[in-house]
DNA sequence: AACCATCCCAACCGCACATCG
DNA sequence: GCGATGTGCGGTTGGGATGGT
């Protein structure tokens, strides 16, 4: 306030201290994002979700703000346009299969059309690398037999395929179903986009040694929606597994313990039993995939 | 050259919490 | 205990820069 007084400014003192953390300090650094920190962030951001101050803590010289930013206008579409949700940090393509595996085949209609929109590039490129015939008319059809692939490669893709195929089918055989409620987990909430976005990593070993992995899914047992990945990114609910995090990151910098302020809080950010898909640190650098 | 759409980022906003008198 | 003030944080916006037509 005082600063603010004698330099004669028309600004609040909350003005000048945003300006001063965000861009004056001398320790900013102003350039772009280098690799190795554009991994870090996409790193981090499948452990807390949007805690931009967590993550930017971990990037000496850069603030939330241009984390924050720098997410939002570049890292979010290079993730998408490599198949990845951004949110859930898992491909698009295995969204789709849990959800068609999981839901009612009328809510998995709605979703198929509303989600076209948003998933198609990623539809398109594993149906035209598989050559995948849709032959949703023939339900009769083992699921095997409604498409034809070109080599033996990634049999994870097949069965990625294959759900989708199965839920879709499903919906458009059955598209007037009644929606009456029944005992079935799904008709308990309304789904709506909302619903699909969520942040959920599996709880690396090692912060600093942890990397997209290949993908975990086809492990049936353990894959639902609702029970593992459908919780957003700021408001992850709590886990052992966040605090671990908080007291690596705290000692590290020798700050506060964030644990301890979540813990204060009463929330924190991670969930527990997630998944982080594997990305090729040279894809992640790849402006499109 | 003019117009338009999109990108980018600093700044703003609202909320929750901490500190102080 | 209470109100004023300061601080931290995440979400959103405004407007300049840039590129396409």
């Amino acid at each position: 306030m005082v600063i603010i007084t004698m330099a004669g400014l028309q600004r609040c003192g909350k003005s000048c201290r945003l300006r001063w953390t965000n861009y004056l300090r001398p320790d900013l650094k102003h350039g772009q994002f280098s690799d190795a920190e554009e991994q870090t962030i996409v790193r981090l951001h499948s452990v807390v979700g949007n805690r931009w101050s967590l993550i930017a803590a971990q990037l000496p010289g850069r603030t939330d703000n241009d984390v924050k930013n720098h997410w939002n206008t570049k890292l979010k579409k290079k993730l998408s346009g490599m198949g990845i949700d951004p949110v859930t940090h898992k491909p698009f393509s295995h969204l789709m299969a849990e959800i068609a595996t999981t839901l009612a085949p009328p809510q998995v209609a709605h979703l198929a059309e509303a989600a076209l929109g948003c998933f198609k590039d990623e539809m398109l490129h594993l149906l035209t690398k598989k050559r995948v015939d849709f032959q949703l008319q023939q339900p009769s059809l083992t699921p095997a037999a409604t498409y034809n692939t070109i080599s033996n490669q990634d049999e994870k893709d097949d069965n990625t395929i294959e759900k989708i195929k199965l839920g879709l089918s499903r919906a458009i055989q059955e598209p007037n179903m009644n929606l009456a409620p029944s005992n079935k987990p799904w008709d308990s909430a309304v789904v709506t986009s909302a619903n699909f976005v969520g942040t959920c990593s599996v709880f690396p070993e090692s912060v600093s040694g942890f990397q997209y992995g290949p993908p975990s899914f086809g492990n049936e047992g353990d894959v639902s929606p609702w029970n593992q990945s459908m919780c957003t990114g700021s408001t992850c609910p709590a886990g052992d597994r966040q605090g671990q995090l908080y007291e690596r990151l705290e000692d590290e910098n020798g700050e506060e313990s964030e644990a301890r302020k979540e813990t204060r809080n009463g929330s924190s950010i991670f969930s527990s039993d997630c998944v982080v898909w594997d990305i090729p640190s040279d894809n992640l650098m790849n402006p499109m995939v």
